[in-house]
RNA sequence: GUGGUUGUAGCUCAGCUGGUUAGAGCGCUAGAUUGUGGUUCUAGAGGUCGCCGGUUCGAAACCGGUCUUCCACCCCA
């Protein structure tokens, strides 16, 4: 053993019981995605660095994880880029590849490149890892899952309406109550700029808004000045620091604000339907909550968004969040194709899942059904029935080694494995065998001819 | 990318202002118990103190660098 081995930063291995719990939030997000119509596709792990360069923005591209050219790729270089010593000039020509950074900007490269065989509307899911070079934290990592569900081609509020109610499924199967879905609409923010004369500062204002339940009133206000946003304007936008109330009660507020602004009213309007829809739908374990802090990236979207927050008491980011782009394709130059989507944070729901202790003790059941091992006769005997449980559909194993007693049942208790069965050579000669409950510690005998009633045991 | 923080046995952590052979609990192995785990008792094995370099008679401890962890920014799931 020369250097202890390592991963690298960011990174993480899975143990089995790990893959087990990722593997029951992927089954029952997947299982909700399918209900809801989603199909499923998958892209590459990694793109043409132009199909993922600046659809992110300057932080973003400088998260992107870059591949390097094979062979020699430093000779084929000029001279002049290579003294340079400018990585902005000189990453271009040695690396062409890039590991994906997220999953809608595929998707999006997706739609357009198949755009003939595709049937619009066209709702896709897509679970796969994707890659940051970020400065990891607790629930941020470097290469982590996005579970995405979008739709492309569906123009009609309704999609909203049914991403919302897809939240509200998985997170009541998931058995995480009180999940808040935070909505808003672009539009209403970009209306609040315009009524308050900030309209050509909107980014600076709505990232410095979104600040709000962190660095509070003040802090925006600091943050928003620093950007350039006048004091009259800021004063203008004080009332919906502090907006309160019910959805409704709140959107009679911005309606009555925003009503000089178009674009503003349409936001109103669309926020409207999707509330009235929901409250008439009603979800079963996740609240609705208007927030017009919440603006997310603002790249791409261009009406509603949406944000998880976790229930109250975690202390955790967003576990899910999304929100509709008119024009994401338009990039890869297929115009007029609305889209919208919904993400879940599986990194985050899992730390989420295990603070709360709600994973299912089922899943830590790898194995449920132990033979102990006597001896190459008794062994022999074993296999026959271990055959017929496996073709039961039971999950059942022999211990391959014909070790102590001792050590043979406590390999079944760490596994924690519900029945262990034993078959020595008394059992073997009147075609016995014990079976030993391994919660209670209680011991039943059934011949080898009653492997029905023993299958009926370990299926109930 | 900026500032800070952390690293000692498989795991969780002690280890004082530098001073012999670096400790505990849990886990592991063996025995008490040659057909029974989860309880108890006894014994044992496990560590180049993250890595590289420096200061010193002497470094787990002090200094520099580096990697890693976590945190606050940035950004985001």
């Amino acid at each position: 053993m020369a250097q202890k081995p390592s991963i690298p930063k960011g990174t993480r291995d899975f143990s089995p019981v790990a893959v087990g719990k990722r593997n029951y939030i992927f089954d029952i997000v997947k299982k909700h995605f399918r209900t809801f119509g989603f199909q499923p596709i998958e892209t590459p792990s990694f793109e043409n660095s132009e199909t993922l360069m600046g659809k992110y923005g300057d932080e973003g591209d400088r998260l992107i994880f870059k591949i390097l050219n094979s062979g020699d790729f430093i000779s084929k270089v000029d001279d002049v880029t290579y003294s340079s010593k400018k990585s902005s000039s000189l990453t271009p020509k040695i690396s062409e590849k890039a590991l994906r950074y997220d999953l809608t900007v595929p998707f999006a490269r997706y739609v357009v490149m198949h755009q003939n065989e595709i049937d619009f509307p066209f709702k896709r899911y897509q679970i796969q890892p994707v890659w940051r070079a970020d400065r990891p934290q607790k629930g941020r990592f470097r290469e982590f899952y996005q579970c995405d569900a979008d739709v492309v081609g569906a123009n009609s509020l309704l999609q909203e309406v049914e991403l919302v109610q897809l939240y509200d499924a998985v997170f009541t199967d998931l058995g995480l109550t009180g999940t808040t879905i935070k909505l808003n609409n672009r539009k209403i923010l970009a209306g609040i700029a315009e009524v308050i004369g900030a309209k050509n500062n909107l980014i600076n204002f709505t990232v410095a808004l979104d600040k709000l339940d962190k660095i509070g009133a003040e802090g925006v206000k600091a943050e928003m000045l620093a950007k350039g946003i006048t004091e009259t304007a800021i004063e203008k936008a004080a009332p919906l620091f502090s907006l309160k109330g019910s959805n409704t009660e709140q959107l009679s507020i911005l309606a009555e604000f925003l009503a000089a602004s178009e674009m503003g009213s349409k936001g109103v309007e669309e926020l409207v339907f999707i509330i009235d829809a929901i409250a008439a739908l009603e979800l079963h374990s996740a609240s609705l909550a208007i927030d017009v802090t919440l603006a997310r990236g603002l790249n791409y979207y261009t009406g509603a968004i949406f944000e998880v927050a976790a229930p109250e008491g975690v202390k955790m980011g967003s576990i899910g969040g999304g929100g509709r782009y008119d024009d994401l394709t338009g990039i890869f130059g297929l115009k007029d194709v609305s889209g919208v989507g919904i993400s879940f944070g599986l990194d985050r729901i899992y730390l989420v899942l295990e603070e709360l202790d709600l994973f299912p003790k089922e899943i830590d059941r790898s194995l449920q059904v132990l033979f102990v091992n006597f001896g190459e006769k008794e062994a022999l005997a074993s296999l026959g029935l271990l055959t017929q449980l496996r073709a039961a559909g039971i999950t059942a194993d022999i211990y391959p080694s014909s070790s102590k007693l001792q050590k043979q049942f406590k390999f079944a208790n760490n596994r924690k494995v519900p029945f262990v069965v034993t078959i020595g050579a008394n059992e073997l000669a009147s075609q016995n065998l014990v079976v030993k409950n391994m919660e209670n510690g209680e011991q039943t005998t059934y011949g080898f001819k009653e492997l029905d009633k023993l299958i009926a045991l370990l299926l109930g």
